[in-house]
DNA sequence: TAGATTGTTAATCGATTAACAATC
DNA sequence: TAGATTGTTAATCGATTAACAATC
């Protein structure tokens, strides 16, 4: 599967496509058109086409495409099938809400542990996931290859544990807190969920000139 | 102050220019040129210079922005100053930890109520904001206009109730359910913040190529 | 076969970058 | 004043859309 030069934009529609195409799978719809998905996303029919061609070929002229067999592509380009590992740093509101409410499996990770500070939470366990003393980070790290670390700590924390992360080798930060994250290493990834900016565009939106 | 045609590229952007004026105040940094926010921020000097013109004049020649002044402005393009409102819908651990952990005012939000079915949470208050039934939205709403109702009640529950806030008037959806939802009333805005999107994008990010 | 629809190449559109006169 | 830096106009770049031959 060819996989050079895509674009960001490219990159934040195909989570896009899953979803729709799980949907689609889910109402049981077996085969679809670059013309009616676009309609259904919002999106033109030439795109979609544009899109799918950074990956390779997924439908049949004539036809359209096999909604599974296209979801199951697109999830593969995701790299849904890696087998990534998530740990969780910081299991307050935010985290308990991730750990006891996101599935992570749908996402194709596996959330394998969590880190506090707090003595009354370590030694628990939450949606049968364990809770670690942040102490025994740097050894669980090396003892355990994690791809992902979620990053759910006060803002304060956030700089020297996303260097503690990196340190072990994670290869994405997924960030929850409003710090402005500097990685030096490369290929350490960092993906932003800014709750401000995101009500502040929103803000904008619904606002009044002024 | 001229506001046409922005696209949501520069949108995007604006919250962001807030955030690190606000660091740069907190720093006490007094003036800046469009070069130097540039180079903080990952964007030309051109950029920004081109994105603030969307709005007004903001700098002076041979001596740059004043940074409090400028954050001033982006603050009220923004709509910071709007006395928005928001409700909670929702009071799981999400709505908890945005309630709790989250600083609506910080965005220039009023967090006036939270909605719930579960009776054991219904009259209590977190975080100062009481917790009322959702048997009450409806008359709630007709007597206390609402900018922005905030949904992270479960997928199943997302469609209803977000009809109901679009019939009670609300401008805005701050939707963390990863429900689609489709709102046809004119001038009501949705925003998501779809976490698995998020996570997707990050995967696609740290995975070889298949 | 005829109709439908793909993948890809070309055309268009919009966003980013560069250049520069104006001026603090 | 000379140097710095803006706001804006023009040039470039990249992403989206349109067109169409290939073919199921």
């Amino acid at each position: 599967m060819k996989r050079e030069k895509v674009s960001s934009a490219v990159i934040r529609r195909l989570p896009r496509y899953y979803r729709h195409l799980t949907d689609l799978t889910l109402a049981g719809v077996v085969r679809i058109s670059s013309n009616t998905l676009g309609k259904a996303m919002n999106l033109t029919a030439s795109q979609i086409r544009q899109d799918l061609s950074c990956f390779g070929e997924f439908g049949q002229q004539g036809y359209g495409y096999n909604v599974e067999s296209l979801r199951n592509a697109v999830s593969e380009i995701l790299g849904m099938d890696q087998k990534h590992t998530a740990i969780i740093l910081g299991v307050g509101n935010l985290g308990r809400a991730l750990m006891e409410n996101f599935h992570f499996s749908h996402s194709g990770f596996v959330l394998t542990a969590a880190f506090d500070v707090n003595p009354s939470l370590v030694g628990k366990s939450l949606a049968g996931v364990p809770v670690y003393s942040v102490e025994h980070l740097n050894s669980y790290l090396q003892s355990t290859p994690t791809s992902v670390g979620v990053l759910t700590v006060p803002r304060t924390a956030a700089a020297p544990m996303a260097d503690r992360l990196v340190a072990g080798g994670v290869r994405g930060i997924w960030n929850f807190t409003n710090a402005e994250l500097n990685v030096h290493k490369s290929g350490v990834v960092v993906e932003n969920v800014h709750f401000a900016d995101s009500l502040l565009a929103l803000s904008y939106m619904i606002s009044e000139a002024p």
